[in-house]
DNA sequence: TAGTTTTAAGTTTTT
DNA sequence: CTTAAAACTA
C-alpha cells in the first residue's frame, strides 16, 4: 500500500490528533503495557491506532496480532476502525475471549476429546442438563448449580479442585460437577465456561500446540481487561510467549461484572503478574463536560481499593446535572418523554441523542408503552433476547441435533414438539439405549424396541432430520417440489444458502406449523421471528461448516439478531446500565434512582462497590447534558411501594448537581437547596390518606422502634375490616404489618430525621 | 398423555 | 402485573 499523504513532523499522521499519553501508548514496545484508560479518554482510538502503526511501521504481520474484546460489538468495532488507518489490519484476529475459545477449540479440541461439530449450550441449555443429573431437585436449587458450576469455570476450577468449596460449600457439589463434566464430554458439547477453561488446558497440557500458537502471536492486547476472570487471565498467560508483546487496556472503575467473575485483581495486579510492565494513564477525557465528570467522580471516590485517577474534561463546563425527584414511574416515563420531545421539537437534538438508563431491563417496559403511544421512535438494547424465544430455540435445538446427534438435550426438547407420540418414558428408553452406540441417540432410537405409535412418530422425526442433513452434505433432492400442497398456508420463504435448509427443517418438523395455530390464538409473531431467523442464515453457506459457524454466531453473539429485527436508525435508545459500557450519547436519563432499585437492596461492601462503578459508568456516557430521576413511589409485583432516594444522590459532590422536585408532573421550577427535599413529605396527598393517618395515629415517614426488630419507618397506612393497618419496613429490609387499635403500643414512635 | 386451568412465585446485571 | 410451574381434566 502507497500512502501519498505527506509526513508532517516526526510522526507518521494518523498519529497526530493523539495527545502525548495517547501517543506514547502506541508507540510503546518491548515491554508488557497496562493502558489506565479512564471513561472517555480514547482507548479505541489509542488500540486501533496501535494496530495500525505495528503493521505500517514495525512491519508486524497483521494475521500475527491477536486483539482480545467483551463482547462482538466492540470487536467489529475495533475492526473497523483499525481498517480505516490500514486496511491490512482486517486480516489480524479480532475477537471476543468467547469466541477466540470456540475458534481454538474447532482447530484444536480433538485434543480434549471434543469433536469439531460441538455446539454451545447456553445457560438453558445447562440447566436441562443438570436437572437430568439431580433428579427431582427443585428448579431454583438446579440453577444455583448451573451458576455454580459456570462460576467454578470462570475461576478455572475442576471438579477435583480443593478451592471449589469457596463457590459452593456444600459436599455434593463437587460430585455434581464431576457427573456435569462426564454428561458433558459424552454429549460432546461445551458450555460458555469451557470456551476459556478446555483451551488452557490444551495449551498447558500440548506444549507443541502451546509453541504454535506462541509463535503466531507475536502481539496479543486485550481491552477492557478489568473484567477479565480467572481463567480469561490464565487463558492469557498461556498465549504469552517470552518474546510476546502483551498490551491490555482497562479502567478499575468501570468493573462491573464481578457477579461473572471478572476479577478486578486482573488489572491491579497486572505488574505482579507481567514482569516489568510500564503503566500508562490515560486521564484526558474527550466525551463530556466537567459537571458530569466530576458529579460521577464524586461517587466512585466513595470507593476504597482503587487505583485512583484525576480525570480532566477537555470539553471544559457545561450545564449541571439535573436531579428531578417524581411521584412514580408513570411521571417518570411520562417526564423523560416529555423531555426529550420538546428538546427534539424544538431541533435542539434528534431522538438518536438521547438514551434512557435502568438498572432492570423490567423498567423498560413503562418507557415502551409511552413512547409506542407518543409516537417517538424508541429500540431497546438487549432485553428479551430474540435467541432466548420459544419458538427460536425450537428451531435451534432442531439444528443443533442435527449436527451433533450425541446432544441429548435438544433431542428431549424438539422429539415430541409438535407431539408424535413419543412421550417421556420412550425417550428415557432410548437415552439408555444410546450408550452402547457411542451416544448416538439416532441409532440408539433405530435399534430400540418400541411401540408401535413411538415407532411412526420417531422414524418421522428422524426423517426430518436426515433429508435436512441430506441438504447439507449436497444431494440436491427435489423433495421441496414433492409436496406443494401440503404448504399452502402462508408459510415461510426459503431464501438462499443455508436459509433453505432452515427453512426446510422448520417446515417439515411442524415447528412452523406449531407456532402458527398458536400466533392465531395469542397474537403473537412467532412465524414471523421464524422467518427472521431464516432471514439471517441466508449469508452462510449451505453446509455443515455453515451451520456450525451460524450456530456458534448466534449463541456468541445475540446482539445482531436482536439488532436485525429492530429499527436502529433516529431512536431514543432505552438501554439497562450494564449494556452502555463503551457507548456514548449527547443526553442521558439515568432513571430510577432508588434505593432497593439502584443499587439493589442487598448491596453491601464490595457489591456496593460495583454498584457505584455501575454509576459511574452510566453517568460517564453524557457528553453534554446528564439528567437523574428518582421516584417517590414504585409499583413492583402489582403493589405500590413508597422508595427512598439512592445512596448514590446523596454522594453526587453538591456543587455539581441541580435538584428539581415534580409533582403530579408539574415542575415547581424552583431549583431546591441540597438537603430541604424530602421525599416523605406527602402533604400533597388525598384527604383520605390524612383522615386515615389521624385515626390510626400514624402517618407514612413516621420513624419507630420494635423491642425485636429495632429501628424502621412508616411505609403506608390502609383501612381493613379491622381498622387502620399499619405497614412498616424496618432499617434491616424486613417488613410487617400491625393494627394500630390492637397491636400500635410495641411501636414507639421515635423523631423524624430525614 | 396432551392440553388446559389454576396457583405460586418473582426481577439484577451477560459472554 | 407477568410468567413459570404444578395440578387437573378430557
Amino acid at each position: 500500500m502507497e500512502y501519498t499523504v505527506p509526513m508532517r513532523e516526526e510522526y507518521p499522521f494518523y498519529l497526530e490528533p493523539l495527545n502525548t499519553e495517547q501517543r506514547r501508548a502506541v508507540l510503546h514496545t518491548g515491554k508488557p503495557l497496562l493502558i489506565l484508560a479512564g471513561a472517555g479518554s480514547g482507548k479505541t482510538r489509542v488500540i486501533t491506532t496501535k494496530i495500525a502503526w505495528l503493521i505500517r511501521e514495525q512491519g508486524m504481520d497483521p494475521r500475527s496480532i491477536l486483539a482480545v474484546t467483551f463482547t462482538n460489538k466492540a470487536a467489529r468495532e475495533m475492526a473497523e476502525r483499525a481498517i480505516l488507518i490500514e486496511p491490512r489490519a482486517g486480516e489480524a484476529i479480532m475477537r471476543t475471549f468467547h469466541s477466540f475459545g470456540a475458534w481454538f477449540l474447532r482447530r484444536n479440541g480433538n485434543l480434549a476429546g471434543l469433536d469439531s461439530s460441538f455446539v454451545i449450550y447456553d445457560d438453558d441449555d445447562v440447566v436441562s442438563l443438570l436437572s437430568g443429573i439431580m433428579e427431582n431437585a427443585p428448579k431454583p436449587e438446579v440453577k444455583q448449580c448451573a451458576h455454580n458450576i459456570s462460576r467454578a469455570k470462570d475461576y478455572f476450577l475442576s471438579p477435583s479442585d480443593p478451592l471449589l468449596a469457596s463457590i459452593d460449600s456444600r459436599k455434593k457439589f463437587r460430585a455434581i460437577y464431576a457427573s456435569y463434566e462426564e454428561r458433558m464430554a459424552q454429549i460432546g458439547n461445551v458450555d460458555f465456561g469451557d470456551l476459556i477453561k478446555k483451551p488452557v488446558e490444551i495449551l498447558r497440557d500440548q506444549p507443541e500446540v502451546a509453541r504454535r500458537f506462541r509463535e503466531r502471536f507475536k502481539v496479543i492486547m486485550v481491552d477492557e481487561y478489568q473484567d477479565a476472570n480467572v481463567a480469561q487471565f490464565h487463558l492469557l498467560k498461556e498465549l504469552c510467549g517470552p518474546d510476546t508483546y502483551v498490551c491490555v487496556v482497562g479502567d478499575d472503575d468501570q468493573s462491573i461484572y464481578r457477579f461473572r467473575g471478572a476479577e478486578v485483581k486482573n488489572i491491579l495486579e497486572f505488574p505482579d503478574r507481567f514482569y516489568g510492565a510500564d503503566i500508562i494513564r490515560l486521564e484526558q477525557n474527550y466525551r463530556s463536560t466537567n459537571p458530569i465528570l466530576k458529579a460521577a467522580s464524586s461517587v466512585v471516590d466513595y470507593n476504597r481499593g482503587r487505583l485512583g485517577k484525576t480525570l480532566c474534561a477537555e470539553k471544559g463546563d457545561g450545564p449541571l446535572p439535573v436531579l428531578t425527584y417524581l411521584p412514580d414511574q408513570d411521571e417518570e416515563a411520562k417526564f423523560c418523554a416529555e423531555k426529550i420531545e420538546s428538546s427534539v421539537k424544538k431541533k435542539e437534538t434528534e431522538w438518536q441523542d438521547w438514551a434512557i438508563l435502568y438498572r432492570t431491563n423490567a423498567q423498560s417496559l413503562g418507557f415502551e408503552t409511552l413512547f409506542l403511544r407518543m409516537g417517538i421512535p424508541y429500540r431497546v438494547v438487549g432485553s428479551l433476547k430474540f435467541y432466548e424465544r420459544e419458538e427460536i430455540k425450537d428451531a435451534l435445538a432442531l439444528l443443533s441435533f442435527l449436527v451433533n446427534p450425541r446432544d441429548e438435550v435438544n433431542f428431549r426438547r424438539m422429539v415430541n414438539k409438535p407431539a408424535r407420540g413419543v412421550g417421556l418414558v420412550t425417550v428415557d428408553k432410548i437415552a439408555e439405549t444410546a450408550d452402547s452406540y457411542g451416544g448416538n441417540l439416532i441409532e440408539a432410537g433405530r435399534n430400540t424396541e418400541l411401540t408401535q405409535k413411538a415407532r411412526t412418530g420417531l422414524n418421522a422425526f428422524f426423517k426430518v432430520i436426515e433429508d435436512a442433513r441430506a441438504l447439507l452434505d449436497g444431494e440436491k433432492d427435489g423433495d421441496e417440489k414433492k409436496s406443494p400442497a401440503k404448504k399452502k398456508r402462508k408459510g415461510l420463504v426459503p431464501g438462499t444458502g443455508l436459509s433453505a435448509c432452515i427453512s426446510k427443517i422448520v417446515k417439515d418438523s411442524g415447528i412452523a406449523e406449531y407456532h402458527e395455530t398458536r400466533d392465531d390464538v395469542t397474537g403473537n409473531n412467532k412465524l414471523n421471528n421464524l422467518q427472521e431467523l431464516i432471514n439471517t442464515a441466508s449469508n452462510y453457506p449451505q453446509t455443515r461448516e455453515g451451520l456450525l459457524e451460524f450456530l456458534e454466531n448466534i449463541e456468541l453473539d445475540q446482539a445482531r439478531l436482536d439488532n436485525a429485527s429492530q429499527d436502529t436508525q433516529n431512536s431514543v435508545t432505552l438501554i439497562t446500565f450494564h449494556n452502555t459500557k463503551g457507548l456514548e450519547f449527547k443526553r442521558v436519563i439515568m432513571t430510577g434512582l432508588e434505593q432497593g432499585i439502584f443499587p439493589r437492596e442487598d448491596k453491601r461492601g464490595e457489591e456496593l462497590e460495583e454498584e457505584r462503578r455501575l454509576f459511574y459508568v452510566g453517568a460517564t456516557r453524557a457528553m453534554d447534558e446528564l439528567y437523574l430521576t428518582s421516584c417517590l413511589m414504585r409499583r413492583m409485583y402489582g403493589k405500590t411501594m413508597p422508595m427512598q432516594p439512592s445512596l448514590f444522590l446523596r454522594e453526587i459532590d453538591a456543587s455539581c448537581l441541580q435538584i428539581n422536585r415534580v409533582v403530579r408532573g408539574f415542575e415547581t421550577g424552583q431549583p431546591m437547596a441540597r438537603h430541604s427535599f424530602n421525599p416523605y413529605n406527602f402533604d400533597n396527598d388525598k384527604e383520605k390518606n390524612s383522615r386515615l393517618e389521624k385515626s390510626s395515629g400514624w402517618r407514612r415517614g413516621q420513624r419507630l422502634f420494635h423491642e425485636n426488630y429495632g429501628y424502621g419507618a412508616v411505609m403506608e397506612v390502609k383501612d381493613s375490616e379491622d381498622g387502620p393497618v399499619v405497614r412498616v419496613r424496618f432499617d434491616n429490609g424486613k417488613e410487617t404489618r400491625f393494627l394500630s387499635e390492637y397491636q400500635g403500643g410495641a411501636f414507639e414512635k421515635m423523631g423524624d430525621d430525614y
